[in-house]
DNA sequence: CCGAATTGATTAGTTATCTATCTAACAGGA
DNA sequence: TCCTGTTAGATAGATAACTAATCAATTCGG
């Protein structure tokens, strides 16, 4: 008799969305995006600019590029989403004395007195998420996500290096 | 001596992104869709269309609305992603015969012929995602993101039926 | 049976995010 | 010093997703 199979390795096991990791976090992800961007609407202040905003009110004065890395967005991404926040008047661009390539960030005193408004509505989001739920299962998802994303990231690194220099650096096909 | 509070009540424990649920769930999903993407792309099937296949293989000619549903995207997104598929030769759009205004979606040879291709992409990066991890922890991650997307939606439809006639139907303010 | 409400698909316009590319500024070696 | 490569930020153009509004077809209550 053959030995029992993990269901992940049946050939239709991902026909069904509910089991792929890919559909799941999507769904949450933009449920809880929704909930969130309704609540901080109020306050003026979009899904998108709301993670700079997070960051910014723990440690201010960073470079774009070290602010993207903290977000988990792209540069270009950093850019745009400044560029609102500017607008409305969260934060000011500081060019760098040293090095005058680099900008800091800092938060106008409006944007530093969102924290206080927009804490509570993450909180609340997250307690409507976790709403009949065991916290032990809260925490294992959390590491469970974090490892996973730690995973994929690791991936996506690995297959960059791989396919470094396909792009070849001109000439370098004529020895 | 005061009870130990879970430490979702302080008032800090949302300063950092890694507690909350909606980053790490953006995290996540940023990273396994580009990590899928590069693999479908090879068969010319973009992040975005992926989801409608993977339904249209498990069911053909349903309408744009019952597919909009399976796939938890609006009906305009289900729009745009359709005419690149149609465009793509993988769908073909069928009116119906009973009701003029609906239109049933059926894939074409070419569209049904991709499910071997692509299955075995979601069921790499699920893999890829998924190292490591104790097959338990996956299933609890499997039922809490299912609870908490049902939990957010539910928030989202309480909060749509207690504001619906917020945009007043019209002379109902004159009785 | 007729006008009002509802439904299915679409269009218009916005935001978020990405990749690829560009420019400017810096750093180090010949 | 000058050339080369790297780094920081910005720009261009694409895709994904959304909300709100539109349009045509259907249904339903009086």
């Amino acid at each position: 008799m053959a030995a029992k199979k993990a269901p992940e390795q049946n050939a239709h096991f991902y026909d069904n969305p509910m089991n792929s990791i890919g559909y799941l976090t999507r769904i949450t992800f933009r449920s809880f995006s929704r909930n969130l961007e309704r609540m901080t609407l109020e306050f003026g202040v979009s899904a998108g600019q709301w993670p700079f905003l997070r960051a910014l009110w723990n440690e201010e004065g960073m470079t774009q590029r070290e602010l993207s890395r903290r977000v988990a967005m792209r540069e270009p991404t950093t850019v745009t989403a400044l560029n609102g926040m500017e607008r409305a008047g969260f934060i000011k661009r500081v060019p760098s004395k040293e090095d005058r390539r680099k900008v800091h960030i800092f938060l106008t005193a409006k944007g530093r007195r969102l924290r206080d408004k927009l804490i509570p509505c993450v909180s609340d989001v997250n307690a409507i998420a976790a709403r009949d739920l065991d916290p032990a299962d809260i925490a294992t998802l959390r590491r469970v996500l974090l490892k996973m994303s730690d995973n994929l990231a690791r991936e996506e690194a690995a297959y960059l290096k791989s396919h470094a220099g396909v792009t070849l650096p001109m000439g370098s096909e004529t020895p």
